[in-house]
DNA sequence: GAAATCACTCAAAGCGCTTTGGAAATGATT
DNA sequence: AATCATTTCCAAAGCGCTTTGAGTGATTTC
């Protein structure tokens, strides 16, 4: 079933029934319900292909996801941000096109997205410090939202974007509240824009408080459930052993929960730990009381600002940038506690 | 940048630049070499919608998530399952559709999915007993394949499937052989397909040795971890506890082994835990002994067939029905001992 | 009663590509 | 030199839609 068919179907020209179905006020209200009834009844939906060439829109947004060998992005936050950002394409009609593609190969994508015109926007994901991608995205001139920011870019471009330095600045003065001063991180990788601001945070809390960050207490790594367990195992097994933890993601706290357990210890007692909690609806950090003190901003909601902020930047044709810092809330839970005389 | 703009630039037709770009034999080498060297020179691309419009060929393939409130499918798994499917589509040029919908707009979905004529196939994840998509997709004849299966269906179809009855009666025997005789499940929502054909090698297992299957230690839910953990608590804190458990995802293990630790019990000694492990890259199962005994199968491996099924379906024109039917290993890990008399 | 307005409707061009059915140029064969 | 096959190229149709610019009849206004 196609236009042309509907049209003698019904008698009308291709035109009529064309602006019957979008709309278009040229059109009586008799023949626009007749024509959408027949619509429904013939199942006829427009050919998008067709209906894009015609238009120059084409009612998708392209998400591209480099992999590498197990790369930070294919990941349950990713999984999440997605969903989020899928129901809002959904609710405006408006379709997800995901390259999931070698990390070489994505300035190639980007190209090819752009030179086949086969999205109106793309998000782009995993920001690092100085992004080339930005640049590249720019050139291109196609909209675009960042998920994440990238430090000391020049150019201004749309972002979302947690505030990750004043959430690890704030979790670990939390800590030094409760007495804590050694204070261990475990971080994602910190060529990744958002590790390297929380650590700056981190920092930040101990230069406020003059007291000297170890190096050795500060790792980064992949966000996996064994390099939390790892990096918590080779911290607190050493003789100046960190008296709390900040751990960057939920995944990696479940490994930092093993070592502890696995060593004998409690959390909230003989260890204290803070993590930042994306809110992953599979992942629920505990019923009542958290199980983890968190600093907590949902990525589902992230993916569903995103997403809406590049559906109106499309619309809107205004081009200048549009920013959203999402501030964390400091929830405490049952794994923090005073810091205990040994 | 389009082909007329390429052509006139070359001083060529239209035709000869489509046929040299697309390697066609009615073009001569050295006019090919030409053309391909300003096509990359000029960054041409050809236009997708134009293209498809013209071939019939979308050379796209959609992923219909359903979303209710906390859905099965927009999990990590997922995640796991999109990346490798994706990884395949981008080998092949083609993109990848996604579609995040209300599970009651799912059924329109497929409709305008076929009817838009915006993708080559279709991949239909979490099928339930009898699903009613099959038989949709059948009449709207579109090329399809099912990541699992859906039992009881008279009609034959294409799937890529994990055998997760045997996985299961497997892994009760297992349990059986080590003196086990109080067995719990811990299993997925069981109107999914996969989650009953587990409970059905579950039941196999006990029928085989003759040992009643209490009805108090099958319990069904989320896969997500506070439900491991509260069917935990629940099934140990029982005045007839059972002494080992199956576990239907890492997830949700995740929860049984935090509820284990809390009641202050050691796993595998006292309480014998498998699990069904899909391989995901950020939660290993362990680095050289397995945390846990496992029945393992790779949902990021499941994705790739899914996906090399489906672009071959589309290409062979021969369109009976194919089937995959995946094995799982049975993995010895910490998690499981022999029964100890209390 | 003629002119102007309004409410509908339509034919046809065009979006950027592929592909059919030739045509022109080249080379080989008689 | 004429014929034929081969190679190389092209004009034009068509994919299914939107949109421009124009036309029709009915209604209102002068």
């Amino acid at each position: 079933m196609n236009l042309k068919k509907l049209s003698t179907l019904l008698g009308l020209s291709q035109t009529t029934v064309s602006r019957a179905l979008n709309d278009y006020p040229e059109v009586s209200e008799a023949t626009r319900a007749r024509v959408k009834a027949a619509a429904t009844a013939h199942n006829y939906t427009a050919n998008t292909r067709a209906k894009s060439l015609a238009t120059g829109r084409s009612m998708a947004i392209g998400h591209v996801i480099p992999i590498s060998t197990r790369h930070e992005i294919v990941n349950p936050i990713f999984a999440d941000f997605i969903a989020g950002a899928g129901e809002v394409y959904s609710r405006n009609n408006h379709d997800m096109l995901l390259s999931v593609v070698p990390d070489k190969d994505e300035e190639r994508t980007y190209r090819e997205l752009a030179g086949k015109a086969s999205v109106d926007g793309v998000i782009m994901h995993g920001p690092r410090p100085n992004d080339p991608r930005i640049k590249l995205l720019k050139s291109l001139s196609i909209p675009f939202v960042v998920h994440g920011r990238a430090s000391d870019g020049d150019t201004d471009y749309s972002w979302v974007d947690v505030n990750n330095r004043r959430s690890f600045e704030r979790a670990a003065n939390f800590l030094f509240d409760l007495g804590h001063v050694r204070l261990g991180l475990i971080n994602g990788l910190e060529f990744m824009d958002f590790a390297r601001r929380r650590k700056d945070g981190f920092l930040d809390a101990h230069r406020q408080r003059g007291i000297a960050a170890d190096p050795a207490l500060m790792v980064s790594g992949e966000m996996a459930e064994d390099v939390g367990y790892q990096s918590a195992r080779d911290m607190l097994g050493r003789a100046e052993a960190p008296t709390a933890l900040i751990v960057s993601s939920m995944i990696m706290a479940i490994g930092v929960r093993r070592a502890i357990g696995d060593m004998g210890l409690k959390m909230g007692r003989d260890i204290s730990v803070i993590i930042h909690d994306d809110v992953l609806s599979y992942l629920p950090n505990g019923a009542d009381i958290p199980i983890f003190t968190a600093t907590k901003s949902s990525v589902h909601h992230a993916g569903q600002l995103c997403a809406q902020m590049l559906l109106d930047i499309i619309r809107a044709k205004d081009q200048t940038p549009r920013h959203t810092l999402l501030e964390t809330g400091l929830t405490v839970g049952e794994s923090t506690g005073p810091l205990r005389q040994r």
